[in-house]
DNA sequence: TATGAATGAGCTTTCATTCAT
DNA sequence: CATGAATGAAAGCTCATTCAT
């Protein structure tokens, strides 16, 4: 076997691992997730993971990594950079839905992570996370203040605000489909996403809702 | 003393635990805190605290409601049910903003807590707190569909899609404002339900944005 | 019972690990002593230990101090300061001998601290062990130097020269003693003096080795 | 390649691996180095090192047979047997002397194995090698037996005392050299010779110190 | 013969819980 | 009622040893 089909089998275990332990971070969060049942869901020994990671935390931190780099390869391969700002926040949901319907484990570690009560001792990852999400935020921002001067978005309510409402539709949407445990839950996230642009585009209101 | 008087008395030493339980918690999440940082936080023995929580889970359980029973009590007090659906739905989201940004503690322990994957373990504890979730969803949900009704709201969006937007853009104001740390963030409260409300009445379609 | 009556009792305690780890450490060194014999030998569960000492490594540089202490003021109530200097130097080989001779058990652990080789992991606790055993040494060597000074003691031999002979011939005995296992080495303690201040002070050599 | 060639390359294997653990186990002492650690500083790899050596601990008595042969071999070629017997104790301390001095890491090891309380659960190699160590004390009481029937040492003195102080002054000045880690040292090997047997012959007493 | 990835028993340490005072 | 010392199950991690290549 040569030395690149080596590396990449070390890889592919590193990955197999990391499938394991986002299968169990995810229905226990971190504290009470045992290093144990990781190794055993991943079919290997205790002492086999600590080849492959430098403890319990690097291994959380990882995973986290490894979701967060498959999502945001999944956005760059489906986001088309020279859409107009509108279509590319439908890109945008879109995918975090599709990604999140498709891989329910992911959102549950999620959750835990960007929840930085959870991380004061975590710090390093946290910080690392938490500029991976802004990084997200930061984007969709200049796709929103593009949006107002290309006259797709009003220019009267704040990007901000705009930009933390559209966020935390999506976000609630994912964590409600997340709830449900409804294995066809999936084939709907085209309508979903339609709503959320709905609503955040033309708003609720009716006749008198507009007073 | 009267008999009152002491189950007064120990009330409220139950509730002076679950405040020292809350601190603990939001900082630290449920397992890494430790039922030591509680009882020194609270000033009490180990032992005592057991003499008024069975267990470190029931302590969680009990804090988690005591601070859900605080929001739900705020609400009624602030929600004028013979308002108007909009005005009402206003009122929940300032109620909520309000109440996090006044309680910063608070939202963390939540967003824990709301976490089911974290809960796989706390079953008992997690159904009756989903329930009361639930129940602000299905008041939300109510308020929606007369909205409809008497022409608030328009009816080619389904409730449900609009609760969970709704939903949405307040839950991540409340996480993003305790990200921040900013302590005068307080200040804005007003402005940012208005925002809200804006952009789920109205969307924030320009011109092009309604072609 | 009252605070001081507790805090002795602590200490008490404390004291009655330590005599339980020194045996385990004696017999076998710091790293294959396992903490679970020595809670064994104490007669305590495993938790308890770590309320009296904050881990392996602080129970064993507290035990060896401990025991430094035991010897340093059995030294202290046993030499005449005021007596002349091969008077001091025979009861500071008597009280190592009588010590140890004693209490079989500490030599043992006295040699695994002082091989210096062991303990470049524990950097702070050999540091005042070495603090407390070249005190030793700079004692003896004031002694050696007032022998001088007073004629008791010939000056053309470097006062270093003599300090380590002096302590290599105690040290050695109590090794060898240790070794022999013979429980009633303990009454030799007199002769073994004698003997060692014979040598120190006579030498050896007969006609022709004076040559 | 002849056979007689291969066995010795073979034995220049296992010397190029007991020179890496004599390396490890001196900075280490036994159970804190670690067997990868070994392997590392010979340049093999971990599996090779157990087609030479049964398991750590037979590494560990083969090393220190292989110095006790060096050391063995050194003082074979450098005593006269025939000098006269204060001459072949001065060769003897010359002869470690010089040897720890150009072999620093030895003296650890040396001091880890004939503690023998470290040992206990090394009992066969314990055995081989104190007999080793009696050997030399056999042949140095020999020696002084010889001296005193000769007329060069007193013979009120018990010959074990005198080989027992004799021992210990010169390990006492081999472990102290070992402190100082002065790498000048080497030079006063001779003076320190000379001071030790000075001592040993003629006593430091001066005229009161014969009182 | 040489390799080094895999193993798992065994280690130190933590912490929710109990109970004699 | 209140205390806090004692408990021991269970956690994370190490490392001597094996074995398929």
């Amino acid at each position: 076997m040569s030395k690149t089909e080596k590396l990449y089998d070390k890889e592919k275990k590193r990955i197999n691992i990391m499938q394991a332990a986002l299968k169990i971070f995810s229905r226990k969060g971190y504290s009470p997730a045992a290093v144990d049942e990781v190794v055993r869901e991943a079919g290997i020994a205790k002492g086999t993971l600590y080849l492959y990671f430098q403890d319990k935390e690097d291994l959380f931190f990882s995973t986290i990594m490894y979701v967060f780099d498959n999502l945001a390869s999944n956005m760059e391969s489906n986001i088309n950079e020279s859409a107009n700002p509108l279509e590319i926040l439908e890109s945008l949901a879109f995918c975090q839905l599709q990604f999140f319907s498709q891989n329910r484990d992911f959102f549950g570690i999620f959750q835990t992570v960007l929840n930085e009560n959870l991380l004061s001792t975590h710090k390093k990852m946290f910080n690392e996370i938490l500029k991976k999400k802004m990084g997200l935020l930061d984007y969709e921002s200049k796709i929103v203040d593009r949006g107002k001067r290309e006259g797709f978005i009003r220019k009267d309510i704040e990007t901000q605000d705009i930009v933390i409402s559209f966020d935390g539709m999506v976000g609630n949407t994912i964590k409600l489909m997340g709830c449900s445990g409804d294995p066809v839950a999936a084939v709907n996230v085209e309508n979903r996403v339609k709503s959320i642009m709905k609503i955040l585009l033309q708003g609720v209101a009716d006749k008198k809702g507009w007073a």
